[in-house]
DNA sequence: GTCCCTATACTCGGATAGCAAGTGTCCGAGTATAGGCGG
DNA sequence: CCGCCTATACTCGGACACTTGCTATCCGAGTATAGGGAC
């Protein structure tokens, strides 16, 4: 039971991508070198992120990844959704009825209490993560982050982009 | 990201414990015949929930599991952590200082953003979890029960109890 | 000088191996019981 | 008739294969660009 790597390579690849400047883009390997992750899985990434609709990427040489909407209207949640598909932690495959209690049909309980809990808990936890949005996330680490690594950071995506033309 | 299905039959063996007469004990083999599981693998996440306290065991010929402290005592949360660990969902592997906008030692930001509101997402679900114990969930289930189950499985316990002297 | 064409280099995208963890199973160690035996 | 001893059958507990899904990687399809040539 845990998050595949994904969700928090995902996630600050939606951070930093909301940091660019408009128009830009960042192709995959750019972003596996900044991370320092490796670049063929991250695009795997990178392609779930496209298929759920959260960045565009665009072929060709000067091509590469941007977030498709505003980072205001991408939460957390949106990322790992993606990332990690939409089933549920818990899935309920009735073993109350299979064993020699259980009876035929509708004469069951109409619904497991067990299963309600655990689905109600999860909600929860979807609550939370849809209420951040990558915007904020951004603003909070461009306030945060020490001058010194803030510059570091401006200068590698500065000499990037120039030398993307 | 899946909750192993131990989990949910750790659950269901925790409610059924919750209703047997003081001093009753059921071994493995009944528990799984009873949920139509297979048994040796049931026994595996019963000793899981062993080492968290949450059942105990008895050896010999009239021997097999029986809740270690009262049913109210016991949460879900709990039965969830004996199975799965009680590892995060989450893992931060910092990966914000490994490219080349890292900077050494503690320059960095106090604490990563993303990171604090999984980990604060996760809580949620677990005070959710919490806040569920087994014998509420063992009354409910008792209660909303149709008449012919409650019977059947009461007949098959009697059955299981009066064999074994 | 301007337009078009072509070759290029770069990008994404899906298909392909390797590995860890969950899933399923088994057999050995230990104990309470039941029956038999002796007193 | 009562107490003790032994054999038994049953239990748990940990050690051993197998499968699924995550991790990591590669190469092919497609496109915007840059340069050169023709008009």
């Amino acid at each position: 039971m845990q998050l595949s790597e994904g969700v928090e390579w995902g996630a600050h690849c939606a951070v930093v991508l909301a940091m660019l400047p408009d128009g830009a883009a960042l192709p995959a390997g750019r972003l596996a070198e900044y991370h320092g992750v490796p670049g063929p899985y991250l695009a795997k990434s990178l392609q779930a992120l496209m298929r759920a609709g959260i960045v565009a990427s665009s072929p060709g040489r000067r091509g590469g990844y941007r977030l498709a909407r505003p980072a205001s209207a991408i939460s957390l949640l949106d990322v790992v959704d993606a990332i990690e598909g939409e089933r549920a932690f818990f899935r309920c495959t009735e073993i109350r009825r299979r064993g020699p209690a259980a009876v035929a049909g509708r004469a069951n309980s109409p619904a497991c209490h067990i299963a309600a809990a655990m689905w109600r808990a999860e909600e929860r936890w979807r609550e939370e993560l849809a209420a951040v949005n990558v915007e904020e996330i951004a603003r909070v680490v461009a306030e945060g982050v020490p001058p010194v690594a803030r510059a570091k950071a401006e200068a590698w995506l500065s000499e990037v982009l120039a030398s993307r033309g």
